[in-house]
DNA sequence: TCTGGGGTCCTAGGACCC
DNA sequence: TCTGGGGTCCTAGGACCC
């Protein structure tokens, strides 16, 4: 059995915590720049308040109805979202932390307790030690607590889905828009096929979910069906990209201030780079117009960078390159980002580089690589150093001219 | 030059999540 | 005037190789 430990109406809790007389208030939290409405509590939603409204067309009603405003404030909301962490861990241990506000926890060795009450437990202590309150879903797989949690959410604060009657029951009125890896596209796909609840979409045969929706869909109605196919991550995985964006909250429109955003973009993404010790070898660089009025540009590029670096005045280089490739003079931009891909350990060491029609070289480093390869196994990765960004397993005919080959100094998992 | 099958790698784009 | 900031995974199709 798994949990999800979901905190309520998050950022708009954490803001309360600290002002109590905001308890029964309405309560709006803003994006970034004050742009729209991100986060609400269950006042401002009763009030026809909700996600995504742009700041500018709901100012006099949330004046009109004396609605708090706060401008988002991340680094209260981390803080908090960490106090929640640590009091779950203080309750059991295995915990994969989900997002800012969500946890789901491994319940395998409370099997013999009363889940119901354990569930409680955790409500209660983490709205003692933190302020913040929780709901609990208690089920056999995580998409089935996610289920579980929003029933939680509607009043009883817990909830466990632990026999085939319960969930059935549970899954019967259940909205399919609401189940966790149904968007909108996929929503109405199945809308138009006639399935409008989860009961519905968990009996669906599987070779129609396989070929409409994937095996993502797949794994998701076994999942509905209590067969658990989404593992607990309690360590999550390395870093794939990292993404620096922003609404400049104005129009740019000269290449200059572009430049100076994007620098601070890329500054950031550097810091956050090295923090995680990776590398990159590529990076994207993109802005965009406002795609609510005129035509929509949007300018990306990915640079490449010489070597595998996370060294902030290379990426700047390679950042300010991209930028001017891209800019396109009398345009109105709203929005821009960089982003760093492909991002490997930094442990990921330079190996050797093979010159030019230089068989001897050549010769040299494929033994040399074959030993690295007895080393480790198949599992030995290594990256070239032009065009293929790809990692791929070592393999003896990459005989190419010219390439760097690097690798991780871990041996993976299997 | 044409025929064809099988395989790998890469990219773009779609869909989803909080 | 003003509309978030992060991420992941999957698939189809093209290029290329044997």
């Amino acid at each position: 059995m798994y949990a999800l430990i979901d905190c309520n109406n998050f950022y708009a809790s954490c803001e309360r915590v600290f002002q109590p007389k905001l308890n029964g208030k309405p309560i709006v939290v803003l994006s970034n720049n004050d742009g729209m409405v991100i986060a609400k509590s269950n006042e401002a939603k009763a009030l026809g308040l909700d996600l995504g409204m742009p700041y500018f067309e709901i100012r006099d009603m949330l004046e009109k109805h004396h609605v708090h405003v706060f401008s988002s404030n991340y680094t209260l909301y981390g803080d908090f979202s960490r106090r929640v962490v640590e009091t779950l861990r203080e309750l059991t241990s295995d915990i994969e932390v989900y997002s800012i506000d969500e946890c789901f926890a491994d319940l395998k060795g409370f099997q013999h307790l009363d889940l119901l009450k354990y569930g409680h437990t955790m409500r209660d202590t983490v709205k003692q030690w933190t302020g913040i309150p929780v709901s609990v879903g208690i089920a056999p797989s995580k998409t089935l607590c996610k289920v579980a949690n929003k029933l939680a959410k509607k009043g009883p604060g817990v909830v466990l889905l632990d026999t085939p009657e319960k969930i059935d029951s549970a899954l019967r009125d259940y909205p399919i828009e609401d189940i966790w890896g149904v968007g909108w596209q996929r929503a109405r796909l199945l809308r138009l096929n006639g399935v409008g609840t989860a009961l519905q979409l968990r009996n669906m045969p599987d070779h129609w979910i396989r070929k409409k929706m994937s095996v993502t869909g797949l794994r998701m109605v076994y999942e509905l069906r209590g067969i658990p196919c989404i593992p607990l991550e309690e360590h999550p995985p390395a870093k794939k990209q990292i993404i620096c964006s922003r609404s400049f909250g104005h129009f740019i429109t000269e290449l200059k201030d572009i430049e100076e955003a994007m620098v601070s973009y890329a500054t950031r993404a550097a810091e956050r780079m090295r923090q995680q010790k990776l590398v990159t070898r590529d990076i994207l660089v993109w802005f965009e117009t406002s795609r609510h009025n005129g035509p929509f540009y949007c300018g990306s590029r990915v640079q490449g960078l010489p070597r595998m670096t996370n060294y902030t005045p290379d990426i700047l280089k390679a950042t300010l390159s991209a930028t001017r490739k891209i800019f396109r003079k009398g345009l109105r931009y709203r929005k821009g980002g960089v982003m760093v891909l492909e991002l490997v350990p930094a442990m990921t060491r330079q190996f050797d580089m093979l010159l030019p029609r230089n068989e001897e070289k050549q010769e040299s480093v494929m033994a040399a690589l074959d030993k690295v390869n007895r080393k480790y196994g198949d599992n030995t990765l290594f990256y070239a150093a032009t065009g293929i960004r790809r990692e791929w397993k070592m393999l003896r005919q990459m005989k190419s001219p010219h390439y760097t080959t690097q690798w991780d100094e871990l041996p993976l998992a299997v």
